[in-house]
DNA sequence: TCTTCAATTATTGTTAACAATATTAGATAT
DNA sequence: ATATCTAATATTGTTAACAATAATTGAAGA
């Protein structure tokens, strides 16, 4: 008889405390170096400080946050090396993601794509840096979901996440990172299942991204966090 | 003033301790299925509980290992659409990485990887196939490292440690998996700076590879597995 | 002999107290 | 006022005891 095998207690709760934590990041509502003190935490999540250590554990081990000894968690400060190289990393793997995507889009995945292309547009005209920089994130994750491939999701995920601080850090502030046009490019690609159009729009577009950024640029501080997450 | 910034203390340890359950692992020392009981590795490694605890979490963040509510960690057991996605992933990668490395490599790399396969001859033609599984994942490892991204290091690392789980459950136990010619052939390409060559024989190679799996091998239930593996 | 159930044992999960370290505040001196 | 050193405070890291759960054992019954 087939028993069914739990995960770690309230691990669902753990994976959303990491979850808010990478979506604060995305959404720039956690910039790089912004300390992350256990205490305020437990306060925000409603939990022990066990919980809490472990979470962050998990992001140091996806490198959103920095663990230091003694000091606490910080929000990662990706270097321009780092930065360069997660950005080659996403050139290396999102222009095949797209092809394979391309290959395996259903017309309910087009669908999807396209309403999400709307919200994109609505956010961007609404001049909702945040919102939009959130949006063309998980545009990024949501070709790796249509691949169907969960090892290559989460790279990406992380990637992403990443990249948001790297834009935190390094970009140009007045201009929009992921142009949704793009997007749209992509979109189309998909519909006439054009792998290889998708992938060659895919580089440009990380080219793109990764050309508007300074990657010789000062840094900039924290903020309060317990307002951020309180609104559970 | 720069501050000598310290990690978490004793990270280095636990950083050894991870390490080493992966080589464990990459070794197939450590069978997919096997209790890791946090006694034991407390006594293994003359640490406390939390200490392993916390490389527990990382192993399972990585998903080199599984965590159970209640029951433990375990190692891995790779189920055929993990394996499928894994190998999807490798080969969305590593070609790139591959061309990568071949237009980034100096004379010392291409001298260390000749090394390299001579070991990994030897290993083969004494019949050591721990070995030479494990100087084999090291060669794709290499390849990150000329290319000179710790990212794709870090991912390609993942994967190959998890190739090592999937080789153990769904290999066919007469053949080697990498064939050192194959790896020989992508160090001549190397040598020529040819990356596109160096591409497609990584590409065929990692197919290779993932041909002689038998991914519908029939694989025991991991409540079976609990008690074929029981040797405490 | 094989099942089933209960009691025991072993293992994992959590908590709270304590230790170690870093940060802050305050006093003193230049 | 500024800088420096020291004491007080706050935060993180560790430990050990305890609670909760699963695994094992053994007995009873079919």
């Amino acid at each position: 008889m087939q028993k069914n095998i739990k995960n770690i207690p309230d691990d669902d709760k753990e994976q959303a405390i990491v979850e808010s934590i990478y979506e604060a990041v995305i959404d720039q509502r956690l910039a790089p170096g912004t300390k992350l003190p256990e205490a305020v935490l437990c306060e925000a999540f409603g939990v022990g400080r066990m919980r809490i250590r472990r979470c962050l554990l998990v992001l140091a081990s996806r490198e959103v946050i920095e663990l230091q000894a003694n000091r606490g968690a910080f929000v990662a400060c990706p270097t321009p090396k780092q930065a360069r190289e997660i950005f080659e990393a996403r050139l290396c793997i999102e222009p095949t993601l797209a092809k394979m995507a391309a290959q395996r889009a259903k017309p309910a995945d087009i669908k999807n794509l396209e309403k999400h292309l709307m919200k994109e547009s609505i956010a961007h005209n609404a001049g909702d840096r945040r919102e939009a920089i959130r949006l063309s994130g998980q545009f990024h994750n949501s070709l790796a979901t249509i691949a169907d491939n969960q090892v290559l999701l989460k790279t990406v995920k992380d990637l992403v996440t990443r990249s948001s601080l790297i834009i935190g850090m390094f970009g140009s502030s007045g201009i929009t990172n992921c142009r949704d046009d793009e997007h749209a490019g992509i979109i189309q690609a998909l519909r006439s299942a054009d792998g290889v159009l998708a992938a060659e729009l895919m580089t440009g577009h990380l080219n793109h991204i990764k050309d508007h950024l300074q990657l010789d640029k000062p840094v900039a501080a924290a903020d309060d966090l317990l307002s951020l997450f309180k609104q559970n």
